[in-house]
DNA sequence: AATATTTAAGAGTTTTACATCTTTAATAGC
DNA sequence: GCTATTAAAGATGTAAAACTCTTAAATATT
């Protein structure tokens, strides 16, 4: 469905807001050892989203990844688009060129519908949302 | 969401489909250049097909590829099956191993729902029922 | 039987996603 | 200032998906 990639991005930062509500400040290797991700992979995806000013760091000693004023306001889609790239929602789910409303291939109507499903899930829900849900154990980021 | 393979497969045995009502063939070269896909790796997935006995074909002169007793009523899920492997709907949305019902992932129960109505449709749906489709001209495979 | 045609099969090649390794830059503590 | 620590950056490696090329096998036509 999505990348892995998307998954990493994503349970890492709902992890940093989760550690970080106050300044705190979460290292590469924490996050990598608690979500069971690869650190260095980890890494280029962390620098992503810090660009994209999803969250902010700082090197040295007690370095490390913390929220800023937007973080825990992100919707996930965010998290989605700096992973996986704008177009996930446009592609014809038969990999046909021409699709559209007007000239659909046989499943467009129905996958429509579950596409815009899930886009408004992904919507609605932000990486602040999901680590209060973490926090109270109703969801879980690893085991 | 799915593999191109996939996408390839479906909309090249719906097309067979369409063509071959009566024991009549449809040539690899037909397909490839109506649907607009890559000749010679079309031939590997419709090999897959045959063998999985979706379709059947006969080598030589006025060979081609044909429909059997079982084509039409072919549930979409079966292509998916051979094409993406069975695992497509259990593997977490965020990559998570350990994510279940009980032990749930942030997104887990929100995605269950969507898979669901996604593997509804696609084990309604029938190659047969696609075909009719774009026959009365209400979809389409290609331009 | 010979030939042409068409799928089957196998062995590449290319591209993309995933992952690692090494070096550089920044910064805190001494 | 020196050292240790940490993220940033760049180069490299690996695996899977997507695609191509060549040869073999089957069969219809002559």
């Amino acid at each position: 469905m999505f990348s892995k990639t998307f998954g990493y991005a994503l349970r890492a930062a709902v992890f940093v807001v989760m550690q970080g509500k106050s300044g705190k400040k979460t290292g590469l290797q924490d996050i990598s050892q608690s979500l069971d991700i690869p650190r260095h992979f980890l890494g280029k995806i962390m620098q992503d989203l810090v660009r994209q000013g999803i969250l902010d760091s700082t090197k040295g000693p007690s370095g490390g990844f913390f929220v800023n004023d937007r973080t825990s306001e992100t919707p996930l889609l965010d998290i989605l688009k700096i992973t996986d790239g704008n177009s996930i929602f446009n592609e014809c789910v038969l990999g046909s060129k021409l699709c559209n409303n007007l000239h659909p291939c046989p499943l467009h109507h129905d996958f429509v519908v579950y596409r815009d499903e899930m886009l408004q899930t992904l919507t609605m829900k932000t990486l602040g949302l999901l680590a209060a849900e973490v926090k109270d154990g109703s969801s879980f980021l690893a085991r």
